[in-house]
DNA sequence: ATTACTTTTGCAACATTGTTGCATTAAGGA
DNA sequence: TCCTTAATGCAACAATGTTGCAAAAGTAAT
């Protein structure tokens, strides 16, 4: 299986890079005004999440949205918080942020999901 | 608005509070066996949120589930940790784990969504 | 440039989750 | 028991995501 690059996958990987803020799949589709079918849009953001191009997050809401990823060139791990603002409804990726805590014994965890949810700086 | 006991909102209250796990919409309606409409359990999990009697959970999947308060009886807090688990796919509340991060300045903090995933103690 | 191979796409169809309006039912206090 | 109104069932709808399959397009070799 060999990726090949299409319009559709170029046009969403630069959306995707060029955003400050996560994307969900309809936020997409409006910026790419029929560029290509709904379908592929789903099919694209597996690729690209395959290729480790971007990440996948979950907002606060269930909404799911992608971002690039920017520190994982060397390994591929996420363990940044999400910020979710809840006035102008960005998700945006603080990278520097890494949060601490202590788990009971047994639990082996291989990936984490954490988003903090209020108002960003620019709404507050 | 005076909320009423109902046979729905029992079996629903009663379903999530002797739950191990967090349950969803779906899980429940399973459960229930047809004692009441999709629709109405949608209204009684509003309704049983509302009465701080429960809180939501958004997995890492997206699919939203919920759990009984367990610690917040005096104050309405849900700053615990939640272990999702890849083989068993429960959901379960730490209530004992809080993270600690350290935020740039100007974000205003309201709520917290973490979730780790992995393998539970069970499980693994 | 043409060909051959295989990935990618569009479209239709479907499943799941969640919401809303409205007529009917039932909880609970008088 | 009666009355008020909260709660329910049902139908209809919207949003999101998935799948199968034929057609289109990318890529490398000729
Ligand atoms: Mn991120
Ligand atoms: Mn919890
Ligand atoms: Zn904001
Ligand atoms: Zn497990």
């Amino acid at each position: 299986m060999k990726p090949r690059n299409t319009k559709a996958k170029t046009k969403i990987k630069e959306l995707i890079i060029s955003s400050y803020t996560a994307l969900s799949q309809s936020e997409i589709q409006n910026s790419l005004q029929g560029l290509c079918d709904r379908v592929t849009i789903y099919r694209v953001l597996e690729r690209l999440l395959d290729e480790d191009i971007i990440h996948k997050i979950v907002n606060t809401d269930g909404v799911i949205k992608f971002a690039s990823c920017q520190s994982c060139s060397s390994e591929h791990s996420h363990n940044h918080i999400h910020f979710s603002c809840q006035k102008c409804k960005s998700l945006t990726c603080l990278e520097d942020v890494e949060p601490t805590y202590k788990l009971p014994n047994n639990y082996k965890v291989s990936e984490m999901n954490f988003t903090l949810s209020g108002l960003c700086p620019q709404c507050s």
